[in-house]
DNA sequence: TTGTAAGCGTTATCAA
DNA sequence: TTGATAACGCTTACAA
């Protein structure tokens, strides 16, 4: 592909001019420009935004350190924040970390050596101590120490929810979540707001105690059968909250598969928006994130960042959607 | 960050030592080495990929202009295209077009600017007159001139789609997809093979007519209404083949809702390989398109590609998944 | 208004 | 074994 020089040479200038007519900076003769320009379009040069990356110290490639593009919630995170990224001239590139700590630390090394403005953490490892300051970090729910972090606000969640069985005259709560706190991993994220947010809320208004299942960090997607068989040995519960859409939505099909009816006879509230569960052939009641708000916040972060301005942790609000399992 | 000129002084040595040392290339004295090393790890030096590239003229970066990282097959491959290029060096950087053909035209341009080492390229878009030499395509399911491609055996899974249902003993056959052909767009893409495989086997060896349900490319998620309403003006109609997991999902729902029980009234075979439907109640009947051997043929195109090899067109067979819904 | 040259961080060539 | 030095393609003083 030609180069400055080509273009310099072909034009009879000297590359100076040649890279004031294709950055519009400083003076350049009219006829020089259009002659330039003309080859330019002649033998259809284009800059090369590597050298351009080198000599600015800044490539203009934000990274997104993910456990899996497949899952709903995070497939459509992935597509706000590229959409976000891109109005301000920054390009994704996606690392499906699978889960794995080692992978993680992986791509960490690769993104280190390759230089990029920005990395986008979402994990659930006990990464903390890998972490260094040259890494241009932002992590999305989940507080490192000296890393700006953007997470939606999980404690209200918790608090809209239990609000929300309480209203409907729920008398027996039960949380379901793999958000690990306390002894099965050392890492806290600020999805376990959710649950105090919803226990709060619950010991302050409810009479009874709420049934609190927790196990341990999974896939995202599949939970343990254990579970299912726990829910079932509670007939008496009405009114469940669960970690996310993924969790609530078969909870559900299992419970109907055993002859229970939601919401009729369970209401069952999930996390994350309801909006890609259409096929559980209802829609799904629903603590809403906003992927397209958080996307917005963590892109707004970057290009603080870079703007020289203060970057704020921020705290995404979230709704509750109401749907047809509560 | 440091360079490798930190290092050089630091050590007392000149810049190609290091050089060798980092790259274990050419001869250098042990204590030499050891000096060298020592001091890379004191100030924790990194090389810095950016100017490797620029010299290499080489960055190892792929990226994938894809309509929708949240429409779940594509998800799904851009996780595994992702994985497969990683096994090979490669980093992918990703492109949500947004079915835009404007949006796909600018990215275009960026990554050519930004040299990257490949662009797998999906989309419905009239794009072909966009597409030069200097960029390094490779596509997925279409067809362009001097391009090389990759794409599922669409025509053979119309085939066993057709054959299943006929022997399951369906009288009345129907198909539904937006795959465009002929008038709504001057577009083709391979996609369509999907309804001349059908056809084909259905003409061969069924008694009826198929009723050939046709419309412009959407969104590849919501489908217009209007064919919800052609479905039910066909009551005789017990086998239907969707051109993807998405439109059947929407089908047999609407279905549902009249009142009709698949598979028992109308069987449903969808496309893609019903994994990511689970939700729907039950597991959906599917010809599998297999992201991991797409993701593998592509990123081995690739390889082969910078390998001065041949690059093969690669057609990826499908499989008939069995579900309870045909 | 224009051109020369330094420098961004590497690797590779060629002497020493 | 090692170290200058010339690229790679660009931007930006600095001179002219």
């Amino acid at each position: 592909m030609p180069s400055i020089k080509d273009v310099a040479r072909k034009a009879g200038v000297g590359i100076a001019t040649v890279s004031r007519v294709i950055n519009n900076s400083g003076y350049v003769k009219q006829s020089t420009r259009e002659k330039i320009e003309k080859v330019i379009q002649e033998i259809g040069y284009v800059p090369n935004e590597i050298a351009r990356s080198m000599l600015k110290q800044k490539n203009n490639i934000v990274a997104f350190i993910i456990p899996n593009s497949t899952h709903l919630f995070f497939g459509e995170l992935l597509y706000h924040v590229e959409l976000e990224l891109f109005k301000y001239g920054y390009k994704l590139m996606v690392c499906n970390s699978s889960e794995s700590m080692e992978k993680e630390l992986e791509y960490l090394d690769m993104l280190k050596n390759n230089r990029v403005d920005a990395i986008i953490l979402l994990t659930n490892n006990d990464i903390e101590q890998y972490l260094n300051k040259d890494l241009p970090l932002i992590s999305f729910d989940r507080k490192f120490k000296d890393v700006p972090f953007v997470a939606s606000d999980n404690y209200q969640g918790g608090i809209l929810a239990a609000k929300k069985l309480i209203d409907l005259g729920c008398d027996h709560l039960m949380f379901i979540g793999d958000d690990a706190q306390g002894d099965s991993t050392p890492v806290q994220t600020e999805v376990t707001k959710r649950r105090l947010g919803f226990m709060s809320y619950a010991k302050e208004h409810h009479h009874s105690e709420v049934i609190n299942i927790e196990y341990p960090l999974g896939n995202y997607i599949n939970i343990p059968e254990q579970v299912h068989k726990t829910v079932l040995e509670h007939p008496e519960v009405d009114g469940i909250f669960a970690i996310s859409d993924a969790v609530a939505c078969e909870v559900i099909l299992n419970l109907e598969k055993h002859g229970k009816r939601v919401p009729e006879d369970v209401k069952v509230i999930g996390f994350d928006g309801g909006r890609s569960f259409l096929n559980l052939g209802k829609k799904m009641t629903s603590i809403s994130q906003s992927p397209e708000q958080i996307a917005h916040a963590i892109a707004e972060s970057i290009h603080s960042f870079y703007a020289n301005e203060k970057v704020e942790n921020k705290i995404i609000p979230v709704t509750l959607t109401n749907g047809e399992t509560a």
